[in-house]
DNA sequence: TAGTGGTCTAGACCACTTA
DNA sequence: AAGTGGTCTAGACCACTAG
């Protein structure tokens, strides 16, 4: 196979070093390097296409970075297997929710001041009975109940974001970046959970059924716990997808798709 | 606040500039650079720190491809407010699970040939009638099964992958690179289930539980489907988690749990 | 020993933002 | 106009792999 004789423009708007990523990208795809066949050596990349290292390190490192070859020096570069350790998941368009605000509309359930106990206290790093600010809404996308949050604050009056938060845009405030200069960590985690009767009649779908539990913790500079709460996604509303391998366009990978 | 006045230290095994990319961090979790206070120019890191221009940009991209900054043309770098668009879960964990060896285990549950319809012609090109392999496996971790594998495979014996995939070792070999040579693309997504009756005495679990069910469908170089199926992950057994924002270490962002 | 990728230099020119 | 980051050059030296 004769890989693509393309020449980089150098009038384009596309950097040399995209160019380049995306000509070895198509190359890969055509089936022109598998096996034990490597890419071209850096030398030999300069050569051919008339450009510097740092250029031609450049474009490799792209597909180094989108998990498309591997490198090993003194031996070259070479197609990487497709592996699934290199599956990621990204949650781009779970945010768009909360960006679009023509579509999505967020209703406040409950916003009140309760006493901590049990796992709360752990989570939030109170003691029993200290006050905490318990929220739960419940997101709409298309008139459509897609999203229940609830999320637990801890009272503080000094701190601005308590008085922020209760504010209906709370969500938009923690994730859209308004309160998030004050927020320094947060720990996410993401399993699958079934509805309970109540959460079922306000998302619409019977109890019972499967949905996504990203629950969140956020610390602020301090390195105190602030915030804990999760959203509890309809499953059949929700769902993550990803591509792998040697895609000829980079695309990206991870989405969270509002299904059908 | 004072900002660390360390040195990069040349000798080190660390490269320049990931001691850089870290001093920085440890910078920004101590909240130096808060609001509208840009980091140092690339011009002043030069300055301080006594390294060349495009050691101090790689230091930079570090934390950019982390999430951690953003960065203006014109205006300076800045530390990125933080936001879920980043977040992104990753499922190196699971990968694990087919890895070590010694702690897992799969049980070829059903291999036969069976005859396309419905769905499956739609997933892997098929007409209808055409001939394509199922298997369904149980994957067992400690002894505790853990996940249930379904998959449809088209039944091509030219395609060496065939054979290889009714072995035992049919999940290691595809997601371990053992053929992977032959898969150029594949496409994934996640979403939340509750397991039937037959699957929940399999994973030993009561039915109606949560589960992630992760499903596939793989390509050739020829752009052809060839394999469909999905990894039913029993939900109390398996989650994904990922930390965001100022984190003073780096930390694998994105790993998939056995939890307890 | 020859060839590979990994790191790094000391600049250059450009596009953009701010004042 | 001054300062910022974005791109790029044409090399250098090093660590590693292979024959």
């Amino acid at each position: 196979m004769q890989g693509l004789n393309e020449r980089i423009d150098r009038n384009s708007f596309e950097p040399a070093y995209a160019q380049l990523a995306n000509l070895l990208r198509a190359r890969i795809a055509q089936g022109e390097f598998v096996g034990d066949k490597p890419l071209p050596s850096e030398a030999q990349l300069i050569q051919q296409y008339q450009v510097s290292s740092m250029t031609v390190r450049r474009a490799i490192k792209t597909l180094l970075d989108q998990g498309v070859v591997s490198t090993t020096r003194g031996r070259g570069t070479f197609v990487k297997p497709m592996q699934m350790q290199t599956i990621t998941f990204s949650l781009e368009e779970f945010t768009r929710l909360f960006e679009a605000e023509q579509d999505t509309s967020v209703k406040i359930l409950q916003a009140r001041v309760v006493r901590a106990q049990g796992e709360l206290c752990a989570r939030l790093a109170l003691q029993p009975g200290q006050r905490a600010i318990h929220i739960a809404s419940l997101i709409r996308h298309h008139e459509t109940p897609v999203v229940y949050h609830w999320e637990y604050l801890v009272y503080d009056p000094r701190k601005p974001i308590v008085e922020a938060e209760i504010e209906v845009t709370s969500l938009r405030g923690l994730f859209m970046g308004g309160q998030g200069a004050l927020l320094k960590m947060g720990e996410m985690t993401l399993e699958a959970t079934i509805v309970d009767e109540a959460k079922a009649r306000l998302l619409q779908i019977e109890a019972g059924s499967a949905a996504l539990h990203l629950t969140h913790t956020f610390y602020d500079y301090q390195d105190h716990p602030v915030s804990w709460g999760g959203f509890i996604c309809r499953g059949d509303k929700l769902r993550l997808s990803t591509r792998l391998g040697a895609t000829p366009e980079p695309g990206p990978t991870g989405v969270l798709r509002t299904a059908e």
